[in-house]
This record gives structure tokens, C-alpha cells and sequence, in this order.
DNA sequence: GACGTTGGATTACAGATGTAATATTTTAGG
DNA sequence: CCTAAAATATTACATCTGTAATCCAACGTC
């Protein structure tokens, strides 16, 4: 697996609606982010422009404009970003934090019937 | 409860090691880190300023060192950048978030038999 | 064909961050 | 007392981030 380039915040706003659906042109990116930010149209041109030099992002020409798609895999960002996250927050130690997340997340049955089948995977280890 | 200041990644460092012990002077932050990072003393010293302008640390004098010790509440912050991070990556749905974090952790078998039944508890209710 | 519109390219600019070095003050030791 | 050691204070500096604005080129419109 290649080396990932670091996501800031914004940017990932920007990936989470590439990885859902691609390729966009910079306006439907825009578009598919009316109501979660107040960006201008520039803001979001630059952080897909600050994405593409990172490699984090591709593009191939339509006629006069670019349709952007993810150059990275989602599933590896949030796993790499994730693991950061433990180690920087939680110094590691996970399980009184995943405690408390279980008690507190408004968990469907059909998911919580879910974590335990992972847990009995991880028990079998 | 107050506003909490940003921590940074580095600085989130420099804060565990207060959580778990203090007040510290410097050079006891320093030897604490010993192993975690290869930061010069110097470097810790600025992480350490810089959390005291943000209102994170506080300390006091002990004859010419001062000694410092955290200003704002552990569980608070863990929370607030746990819901950051939820959102950020996760686009705040924590089921696969939860999932991520049980494969990703090194759970004790003693640990997953918790959370399993912490799981159980909830599927009854 | 001149002109506004739309999209891309280039430039801006302050504050945060990582990572220190240098300078100064205080103090303990000789 | 004077000096080296230890702590603190000040300064440094390149990147990264957030948040755009301005400039330019191509296109479709009247």
C-alpha cells in the first residue's frame, strides 16, 4: 500500500464527497457541498487544486473543464486516519473509549448484532 | 464548560504526559517523552509556551523552574476531538467508525469479553 | 466580432505547526 | 565574587491551513 498523503480537515470535506460519488467538476463539488460549509467557489477550487499536488486526487479533461476523481483509497485514509487518532487521543488504550461510545451511540440492533460478530471474530484470534 | 483551545498533534503529547503526572518542570517532560519522540529539549519547551498562551497549562514557581501542570480537563478534550474525528472522518456515523476501531485495536481477550457484553447488555434493551 | 460568463491558473496573506537556535537571567559551586 | 550550568525568554523560519481574490482564456450570445 503506497505511502498516503495527510488529509487536513477541510480537505477531507472534500474527499468524503469525492469517495461518494466521482468524477465531479469543480462546480458539482461545490454544489454537493451547499449547506455543510459557507466555502466560496475559489475556497473549493483551491483545496482540490492543494489535493492534486498532494496526489490525493486525479483529473481527466471533459471538453473545457476538469472532472475530478479520488486518487486514494477511502478505506485506507480512514484507517491510517483513525489509527493516528487512537495513538495521538487515546495513547493507544481503546477500550474504555470504545465503553463509552457503545453506551452512548444510538445503535440500531442490526448494527450492534454487527459489532458483536466482529468482536467474536477478534475473540477467536 | 469552558471553551477548549486546540490542541495539536505534537502538543497532544506534551498534554497526556501532564495528565498522567504533574506539576513538571520542564526537563521532567522531557525525560517523560524520552522514547515517544526525538524532540530536542528546546522543542519541548516551545510545545510547552505554546500550550500556556492557549490556556491549556498553567504553572507555578518552585524556587527559579516553574512547574507546570494542565489547565483543562482531560475527559473533556478526549471528547470533544472524539466527536471531531467522528465527524471529519467518519462523517458522524459511528457504527463503521466503531467497527474501524475494534479491528484496529490490540484488545486483550479479557477486554473483548467486556465489550461483548456490554453489547449483549445493549441488545436487550 | 465585442462582451459577459464560466472555469482554470496564479497570487495572497495571516495564523498554526513543527522544529529548533540564540540570548539572557539566575544560581550553585569553586 | 566570578563563572559555568541550568532555566527561562526571545527569535527564527519553512510549511501547512483556511480562506479567498485577481487574472486570463475559451465559449456562447447578441
Amino acid at each position: 500500500m503506497k505511502k498516503l498523503p495527510k488529509i487536513s480537515e477541510s480537505e477531507w470535506l472534500i474527499m468524503r464527497v469525492l469517495w461518494s460519488k466521482n468524477p465531479l467538476a469543480a462546480n458539482e463539488v461545490v454544489e454537493a457541498l451547499d449547506g455543510q460549509t459557507k466555502w466560496k467557489p475559489k475556497t473549493v477550487k483551491t483545496l482540490i487544486d492543494r489535493l492534486i499536488k498532494k496526489g490525493a486526487v486525479k483529473f481527466k479533461k471533459d471538453g473545457r473543464r476538469y472532472m475530478y476523481y479520488p486518487a486514494i483509497n477511502e478505506s485506507d485514509c480512514v484507517a491510517t486516519e483513525t489509527h493516528s487518532f487512537v495513538r495521538r487521543v487515546y495513547g493507544g488504550t481503546v477500550k474504555p473509549m470504545l465503553a463509552a461510545f457503545i453506551e452512548d451511540a444510538d445503535l440500531s440492533p442490526k448494527e450492534i448484532s454487527e459489532l458483536r460478530e466482529i468482536l467474536e471474530q477478534k475473540a477467536e484470534e
